[in-house]
DNA sequence: AATGAATGAGCTTTCATTCAT
DNA sequence: AATGAATGAAAGCTCATTCAT
């Protein structure tokens, strides 16, 4: 009767972690959307905590997997690559925006989870960003500028409408679920590359821009 | 016998909500470190959202306080103006950083709260942004861009870093509380309105850039 | 401003005790609806619950004076004072449903304030029916009944119409509170008396009671 | 371990709302009282106000029962089956003291529960007590009276004292424990019947007493 | 005489977890 | 693999009362 009660658990978690915040979800909220019992997720995950941390390893899991699968192409340049990370990113954010808004309001939160679980994906993920950007400052497709401050400005540009979806949808009437927007975005992440990354050959980059 | 039961509560509640959550916090958590009774929350504040509803409060009518402040210099052009906008909101968020991680999480969280008493708030901020950017579009300070996709990039790049302050300092190194990171941010937005918004006339801007 | 404040924390209380019950009560609910301060039920009646023994206090002094007038016309015969004693009590419950309603629910339960405040009220009450029927049984106006039982009823028939007035208004559409009410009911009371009390064939009906 | 919860917290319950009301009754005494988890009456009646509710429901579905099975013999005569339905009341109540006493008092409260619950309940009792008293009128067992007021005073009769056993006990040392009591009370019903109720043919009625 | 801030105890309810099946 | 009864801890909140003014 049941197709996969863990599967149907994680789904129903996502979704709730999402709306409610993890400590405002209870677990038989979770197990009652999932039309499973309360029991189950003890037997499945050990206790709540561990459901958490499941989806925190569910989300890394891709993600890291589709930086790396993009950073292959570095050899074709860092720019190029550096677009193909960017558009892999919104595109899997696009696909899985409960999980991911549900990873970056929970991510701020300071807790052992996040410290434990998540440094090893966070050190992965600075040092691609930061070989693809070194790589650019090397070849001379990029400035120079602060690595660092660079990561910080494309993860802030990457991640927050997701995390905002409610304001960007009521607010600037801009939906993030439509597929018109991620076509955009990606354009505009690709303008901030441009205008804030690469040097300015005056002649060409003008027409870059939409 | 005790000096500000009242804004000791708040207090606390701002590093306690910050730290472990809204839902995370017990009254009595708060209480304890404001060394107040938990009788007194439901005294001030009617009950713990009543709380965080004037925490929400607190944090938007300065920040509205500081756009508009900022925004009154808008005949001395548009690009100067978005500038002292967005140092004044960094400025803000830097002296605020708990209250401003504290509003930028629950923000996200799908709530009536959010819906009902932020809407005004969120409304003003838009008409600042736009305002500024189209006079800036309209002299010819900025390029033609879409308002909302902008509103969005500048609202990533203000918030983002004092959300994720646990992963600024301990993956990329970068302290949002020493004054040097206040400086050089405001740059990097600077080189972001350059470069994203300003339209290329080549041999001034290139100077531009750090 | 306050015409006075005793008086109406007293009025207050009645109507919420009766409404909602002692215990249901809060002592904000009536400092409230007295437009009184919620020290000053301290301040007159020590606490909560002395200000509940006022209004007992307030209801029997008052119920027994009633009976004990009544009583005074006991050398007119047995009959004629038993029924004015009932008037007299459905005219003072009348006047005084709140009241009397809060007495007669409160008085069923098992408390210190019942057992001593009201011992002596009610042996007065005792006193004056087990002396007018014991009267009545000497002069023949009575047939020979039991004291005790017949008290119980007469109690009964006097009592149940103002605790109940919502059964009474809404399933029987029966209204204490219309004068037509009163009258009608007292002439019921005397049917009781009558039919009951009354020996229907004076000579034979003597030997018949128990 | 424990062999039935649910029973015992009902029994508990009934106990503790007639002793000490229904608001002065916490939900820890009832446990205890129970020997049973706090968490439990939630889990079986959702809260502690549906515990009362189901308290309700338990007395009045085998009241009207009674009543029911009573009223099955009237072709047998009003005045019999009226007898036989005072009786089995009588009997009810005698045997259910303490939950007859608590749901007397908590249906004096004003509240929605008693107006949603028992409307229906109180329409049937109504029914079958309407339609013996005017069987009798037709058949002229009864003489002409007012249906709402004759039921006004049976019921007045048939519960009083089950409400307020201390006052029996204490002031009239009358023990409706005891099974003489409930014997000699029906007794008192039967002559209430013969004496207000049927007309007074002199010769035959003088026999019917006891 | 009256007020409003403050207190601590205690109440109902919720929750994650465990146990027996 | 899955269920539902049961548990103890703790959460949010309420309340009568007191204190300082």
């Amino acid at each position: 009767m049941k197709k996969n009660s863990k599967d149907s658990i994680v789904e129903a978690a996502i979704y709730l972690f999402n709306t409610k915040g993890f400590s405002g979800t209870t677990i038989r909220d979770i197990a009652q959307k999932a039309n499973s019992n309360v029991s189950n997720i003890s037997y499945y995950f050990q206790n709540k905590h561990g459901l958490l941390e499941y989806c925190f390893l569910k989300y890394f899991e891709s993600y890291i997997a589709e930086l790396e699968s993009a950073f292959l192409c570095i050899d074709q340049g860092a720019k190029a690559t550096l677009q193909k990370m960017a558009e892999s990113i919104i595109n899997y954010h696009t696909e899985n925006m409960q999980l991911t808004r549900l990873i970056l309001r929970e991510m701020s939160i300071d807790s052992q989870t996040v410290r434990e679980i998540m440094s090893t994906y966070f050190a992965k993920e600075k040092y691609y960003f930061k070989a693809v950007i070194e790589e650019g400052m090397i070849t001379g497709e990029f400035r120079q500028v602060s690595v660092s401050f660079t990561i910080v400005q494309l993860k802030s540009l990457l991640s927050m409408p997701f995390l905002n979806t409610h304001y960007l949808s009521e607010v600037l009437h801009v939906f993030p679920h439509e597929p018109y927007f991620t076509q955009k975005y990606i354009g505009e992440i690709n303008n901030w590359i441009e205008g804030v990354l690469t040097p300015h050959h005056p002649k060409e980059l003008v027409f870059e821009s939409i």
